[in-house]
DNA sequence: AAATGTATCAACCGCCCCCAC
DNA sequence: GGTGGGGGCGGTTGATACATT
């Protein structure tokens, strides 16, 4: 990101010679635009990969994702997370912020808190959902990639619900809404002790979701049952961490040693290489090979 | 064809940090 | 140690293109 020396500019510099702007606008149309090193097109899928799987990571801290992506920039990389990869992921039924699926963040509300709370709680986060998912399906049918996740794939919830009318549409949500409810409130074996989305309680080939909690979304695809079954397409098992989420705590971690040694770049180099080592070994959460890391991490 | 809605992305803003003085 | 300039960065805005009604 950095283009000290070579390309800095003096702040009223750009005054100077007569340019209507000043030195850090121009500076940053420079990094952001001008730059002969920068690509322009489409991002590819692979591009869209490594920003999901580094995101997970780093949440978002554009200018280390874009480092490890040649000829692009913190801003494209943003641009593009906020314009169209939230909205694939949360299309996905996976949350672009925890990259956990939705149905697993609603389980765990469930099975933390006592059942009124977690009742209220899981219907407020569901209603959050909803908005940006709902959004998604009214408005602009999802592209599941190709083939893979063609309507037939998925069953016919999800062109009954398409094609439904708003009305039936929000009676849709508010039966998840009450199933919910009243699986938290009435049905002890609904969230059994041994979290069943934990893979060391069990294998995802296993997984099924409680009965009657998320009836719309398991025919979405969105469910880890259709990723351990094999329905998606690479891409979102790839982007989707729920099968695999006991490596979420492994990012946690290093999520806050990064937070804590940032800035310190004897640690932070330290760190990398730490990264460096997850990213190559088999950890199953980001499956991004070591050779991908274009660029050290500062 | 016009109006309206939506998506995209370059540019801007404000905060923070670094560093020279 | 204090101060000001410059740069990095993430969040947000606004202009424009495109799609839909």
């Amino acid at each position: 990101m950095s283009i000290k020396n070579e390309h800095s500019f003096r702040l009223d510099f750009a005054y100077e010679i007569g340019l209507q702007r000043c030195g850090k606008s121009c500076r940053l149309r420079w990094t952001n635009y001008l730059r002969p090193d920068l690509k322009h097109g489409q991002f590819s899928d692979s591009e869209e990969q490594t920003i999901v799987k580094l995101h997970s990571v780093f949440g978002n801290r554009w200018s280390l994702i874009a480092a490890q992506l040649p000829g692009r920039t913190d801003n494209d990389v943003k641009n593009h997370w906020n314009t169209k990869l939230k909205k694939k992921l949360s299309g996905m039924g996976i949350d672009p912020v925890t990259h956990k699926p939705f149905s697993h963040l609603m389980a765990e509300i469930a099975t933390t808190l006592a059942p009124p709370q977690a009742a209220h709680l899981a219907e407020a986060a569901l209603g959050c959902f909803k908005d940006e998912v709902l959004h998604l399906l009214t408005k602009k049918p999802i592209n599941f990639h190709q083939g893979q996740h063609s309507t037939a794939a998925l069953g016919n919830n999800f062109t009954d619900y398409v094609n439904c009318k708003p009305d039936e549409k929000d009676a849709t949500v508010e039966k998840i809404k009450f199933d919910l409810s009243k699986a938290i409130q009435h049905d002890p074996e609904i969230m059994p002790a041994n979290k069943p989305w934990d893979s060391n309680a069990t294998t995802s080939a296993n997984f099924a979701m409680p009965y009657g909690v998320f009836p719309t979304m398991s025919g979405f695809q969105l469910s880890p049952v259709s990723f351990s079954k094999g329905h998606a397409s690479q891409w979102s098992q790839s982007v989707c961490t729920g099968s695999t989420c006991t490596a979420m705590d492994q990012q946690i971690q290093l999520h806050e040693k990064l937070e804590a040694e940032i800035g310190d770049d004897s640690e932070a180099t330290k760190e990398i290489r730490n990264l460096s080592n997850i990213f190559s070994s088999d950890c199953v959460v980001w499956d991004l090979p070591a050779d991908d890391l274009i660029n050290p991490v500062v």
